[in-house]
DNA sequence: GCCAACGTTGGC
DNA sequence: GCCAACGTTGGC
């Protein structure tokens, strides 16, 4: 099983539309190296979700429940990839940006190391420690 | 194929 | 509101 982070806007969709929804289609990533993360998505990984903005925090857990498919947004042409999300909860505690940052095992995530990325995957182990701070 | 100009994202 | 990072566009 695989864990991943995803990025969003919440003022344009946030953890609470998904939740809303119970399922939803993941789509409108426009970023090759984001795009690339997605193709190798599995049903049953476990997504965390970022609030960007105001929040800059981890705001929930989703669950991948389908192949990547092609994004039925994507232009003529255009090769993108949606997956579909299933909400799974809302944390505890959210995890903010400066707690990530100042986390010495969190050194190398993406999110911190490529702040445009909006797609990303995630260690277990980093996974383990993201759960623990959203949890205590 | 290079590079300047410009647009977008997202943190500060 | 500003700026850094980075992608895209278009002239040459």
């Amino acid at each position: 099983m695989n864990y991943w982070l995803v990025k969003t806007e919440p003022e344009s969709y946030s953890l609470g539309d998904l939740e809303r929804k119970g399922e939803d289609c993941w789509d409108g990533v426009r970023n090759h190296q984001a795009r690339n993360f997605m193709a190798k998505m599995n049903p049953g990984d476990l997504v965390f979700v970022y609030h960007s903005g105001k929040q800059k925090a981890l705001v929930g857990m989703a669950k991948v429940i389908s192949e990547p498919y092609s994004d039925p947004k994507a232009e003529e042409g255009e090769k993108w990839l949606a997956v579909d999300l299933r909400f799974e909860t809302n944390l505890p505690k959210h995890v903010g940006l400066a707690a990530i940052k100042a986390a010495d095992s969190l050194q190398d995530l993406l999110l911190i190391r490529q702040s445009r990325l909006s797609v990303m995957p995630i260690t277990s182990s980093e996974a383990e420690t993201l759960l623990k701070m959203a949890n205590s």
